[in-house]
RNA sequence: GUGAUUGUAGCUCAGCUGGUUAGAGCGCUGGUUUGUGGAUCCAGAGGUCGCCGGUUCGAACCCGGUCUUUCACCCCA
């Protein structure tokens, strides 16, 4: 016999943690469609095709690949095996799990094109696998909530996003949190301006390191990255700027005037903040962040983080807009915009904070005991009246000491205990048991219900 | 993928520089209570010391490999 053993980097859920994890996922869900998402899936599994080419390098190697069916290794041959792993994986495998939950989207909204209305606003729910190394917050198989909408270039959507991350934080009891904004094109005029057109990937990933490795280093890794010293003094003053809203637009207004980009930058996220104020929001929780960067390399507009202050846990939600997503797979022009809430991270920021609710209502309220064979017949007899008036009741299975059965409410934090012994039987009645207080009475049948419920 | 780190009973951990039958708390099982749980008391079960191999008279402890945990880098939810 072995000992049975999961995959590293996946876990299973037990009854509490599941009680925990859809109390998150309501929320979010309740929320996507108050907003007027609707839901869908896709497989678990992609072709590879589908997959490859989307996420860098990087991404491809922490794709999960699946071995062909059959005779999987027929296509090999020894010339292949000489040339290493790249020449026999398309070979081998045609299928991949999916990475994210946004690409399996833009091959849907290609594939549905005809039968979709634009703009299309689709929220889904499922787990995606990365074969990254396990740390804190990060898994192999992890849950992503996506909301996007696609085929409107309209900033209220952008705004609306803003609202879904607030209500979301709201009803976790979450307070202490900013979202990041910022957009891309913002970087790519900063770019511009400091002489260094179209290097804003690599400034953006060195910058965003700034919190934790201070200017001077990035400064250095600038410099490794082939910049220019001239361009790091013009990049100075951005990096110590004010947290003022107003001044850093002022400013950028004035560094970015010779970048058209970079000033329609700047316009998208007035507008975007404009919008918000006609709604009747403020900018609470909300942070202008000229340094936010993000990896993924399909952003053109508005970019999103969410973190949660005072946690070890990295950021719990991002996204941002894309003006060609589903270019790749043939359908050009369509805008879209999307964020995307990371469950197991939330779970993870709620746990440290110690913020989940205590624990609702949603198991049994009744526990049926007895003491013998007629006992057991009469709460037998029992059991439907209680359900139907809509109490989560159960029985205690097997003939067993009454001791053990009340051990068994009490493990499970039932309630309520209802006794049927000889008194009871000969009355029609019942002995209820509170399980907190210790209070017991003996009810009607009609008296129970009405007290349990 | 690179560099570290962890692994002893169901859980949290002791176990001194390698030396006989590996311990504690909690939990678990049974009893104290033959119509009653959560508190006390009594008794008991449970470990191939992650796995494989090596060094040694002798390994939980030393060495190598492997898996797993955690962390940094990379990247990301």
């Amino acid at each position: 016999m072995q000992k049975p053993s999961l995959p590293k980097g996946t876990r299973d859920f037990g009854p509490v943690q599941m009680a925990r994890r859809t109390y998150i996922l309501d929320t979010i869900k309740e929320t996507f469609q108050l907003f007027g998402y609707q839901q869908i899936e896709t497989p678990a599994m992609e072709n590879l095709s589908t997959l490859t080419g989307k996420y860098g390098d990087e991404g491809d190697q922490l794709l999960f690949k699946i071995l062909n069916s059959g005779d999987f290794s027929k296509d090999v041959s020894a010339a292949d095996l000489e040339k290493g792993s790249g020449a026999i994986l398309n070979k081998v495998s045609e299928k991949g799990l999916r990475y994210d939950l946004t690409v399996p989207f833009a091959r849907y909204v290609v594939m549905n094109r005809n039968e979709l209305t634009f703009p299309f606003k689709r929220y889904q729910i499922q787990p995606v696998w990365r074969a990254d190394r396990p740390q804190k917050g990060r898994y192999r198989e992890f849950y992503q909530c996506d909301a996007d909408v696609v085929g409107t270039d309209s900033l209220v959507c952008e705004a609306e996003i803003v609202l879904m991350i607030r209500r979301v934080f709201t009803k976790l009891g979450l307070k202490d949190y900013s979202i990041k904004l910022n957009n891309r094109k913002i970087l790519t005029g900063i770019a511009e301006a400091i002489g260094e057109a179209g290097k804003e990937g690599p400034l953006c990933v060195a910058i965003d390191k700034l919190d934790k490795i201070g200017w001077e280093k990035v400064k250095e890794e600038l410099l490794q990255r082939g910049f220019e010293e001239s361009s790091l003094d013009k990049l100075a003053p951005l990096v110590s700027l004010g947290s003022d809203f107003a001044e850093k637009i002022e400013f950028l207004k004035e560094f970015l005037k010779d970048s058209q980009t970079g000033l329609k930058g700047v316009e998208e996220l007035e507008q975007v903040f404009g919008i918000l104020s006609k709604m009747g929001e403020n900018l609470d929780n909300i942070d202008f962040d000229i340094m936010l960067a993000r990896g993924l390399s399909y952003y053109t507009g508005a970019i999103f983080e969410v973190k949660v202050h005072g946690v070890s846990i990295g950021s719990v939600s991002g996204g941002g807009r894309y003006d060609n997503l589903t270019g790749v797979f043939g359908l050009p022009g369509v805008s879209g915009v999307g964020f995307s809430f990371g469950v197991d991270r939330l779970y993870d920021v709620l746990d440290e904070l110690k913020a989940f609710p205590a624990e609702t209502h949603s198991g049994t309220r009744l526990l049926l005991t007895y003491f013998d064979q007629k006992g057991f017949e009469y709460a037998l007899s029992l059991l439907n009246l209680f359900r139907n008036a809509g109490i989560k009741t159960e029985i205690y299975p097997n003939q067993v000491k009454i001791q053990k059965q009340f051990e068994f409410a009490n493990k499970k934090e039932i309630p309520y205990v209802g006794i049927c012994g000889e008194e009871e039987i000969s009355t029609g009645k019942i002995s209820v048991k509170d399980m907190v207080s210790g209070e017991q009475v003996k009810l009607s049948i009609k008296e129970a219900i009405g007290k349990i419920l």
